[in-house]
DNA sequence: TGAAATCTACCTACTAGTAGGAAGGTAAAA
DNA sequence: TTTTACCTTCCTACTAGTAGGTAGATTTCA
């Protein structure tokens, strides 16, 4: 890819895909140092702690994530169009390996033992998402595009709980294909009957 | 409750809730010699390694949920009640945080990084409830009680995922009534229409 | 020159796991 | 009946290795 990724956004990059392969125990700062050719404590000198760190990660992943999902409603303007992107681009992230689970659902897994700055933001981008489908949904449930059978706020969170099931279960079998299987008739149920 | 529970039973109890809560990396030996007064080498007496404790609980696990899930079908004879019921059991758990997750999927979340003798039997249990659901589902619509848009063993991966991703998100967003919320709709959806 | 980045070298606490033995029970041979 | 043997369970005491984190010297570079 690029060399030109500072230091701190090697560590961020390392430490995230760590992440994504076993949760916030699952790694070391050790792990890190092996992986980009640095020694531990210089890694504590751009993190001082591990909580900072993957705070600093999350952050930077649901600001990621804002922007992907809003450059999406740019690009798109049928909401039918921007919801099939999103499974879309998970699909491609599972398939090719590239990212093969969310970030935060895997920390949202850990909640319970997250330090709480770590677990605060978390939920902050689980906030985000869920708000960034539900205006989805309810644009296209006004220009019945949508046929929605609760809140779009609830549809929302429906849909966000088999996105990340789907993961869980592509992961689980070992079956990246599993993944749309599940996703994708879920949000074809949503579409209007053609008018 | 028993007190009749043997220390080797107190440990996979233990351990169980310990996962539950944090996962493979998230406890110690030290952990529940801690939580059941007992020193960290008579552990290792009852299982040597961490892997063997974790094999035999997720063996259990799946051998408890399979009779649960089949003394089910001998309660309730109606498919649809005994999807219900199913429903209800971890809206129960994660309402009164008995089981606030399921083992396995917590579990699943850390495949990558799993012993393999751990990780076969994750998979077994997914295997294992994605069958019973799919039986329900088929038995259900072969009497009319549920309509099915897809062939039951994708209907019941569906459904799978999202009790899992409603589990997840429940969590993260510390509200079990999301739960039902999100489980509840989909498991209607399932229902034919009354005839 | 001065600040940022990286290093060597270290710390304490904890990790899974081992060695070896004490206490108690069972069973069978003397 | 006693003695010998064995088994299970739990213990203390230990190992080698890893965890996150720190102090302070050295390098790099604007």
């Amino acid at each position: 890819m690029k060399s030109t990724a500072s230091t701190s956004e090697k560590i961020l990059d390392t430490a995230q895909s760590l992440i994504v392969a076993g949760g916030y125990n699952g790694f070391s700062y050790a792990d890190i140092s092996a992986a980009i050719g640095i020694r531990k404590a210089s890694i504590h000198h751009h993190f001082p702690t591990k909580a900072e760190l993957v705070s600093v990660l999350v952050d930077r992943y649901r600001q990621q994530a804002e922007a992907g999902l809003n450059s999406l409603r740019e690009q798109f303007s049928s909401p039918a169009e921007q919801l099939r992107s999103y499974v879309n681009f998970w699909q491609t992230c599972i398939r090719d390996a590239s990212l093969p689970f969310c970030v935060c659902a895997m920390l949202a897994c850990e909640m319970q033992m997250l330090p709480e700055e770590v677990a605060s933001r978390v939920r902050a981008h689980f906030n985000s998402l869920a708000q960034w489908l539900a205006s989805v949904l309810k644009t296209g449930a006004e220009q019945g595009v949508f046929r929605l059978d609760k809140p779009p706020e609830q549809e929302a969170q429906m849909l966000m709980a088999a996105v990340h099931g789907a993961m869980l279960s592509a992961r689980a079998f070992n079956d990246p294909g599993l993944f749309s299987a599940i996703v994708t008739p879920q949000a074809t149920r949503l579409l209007a009957p053609a008018r």
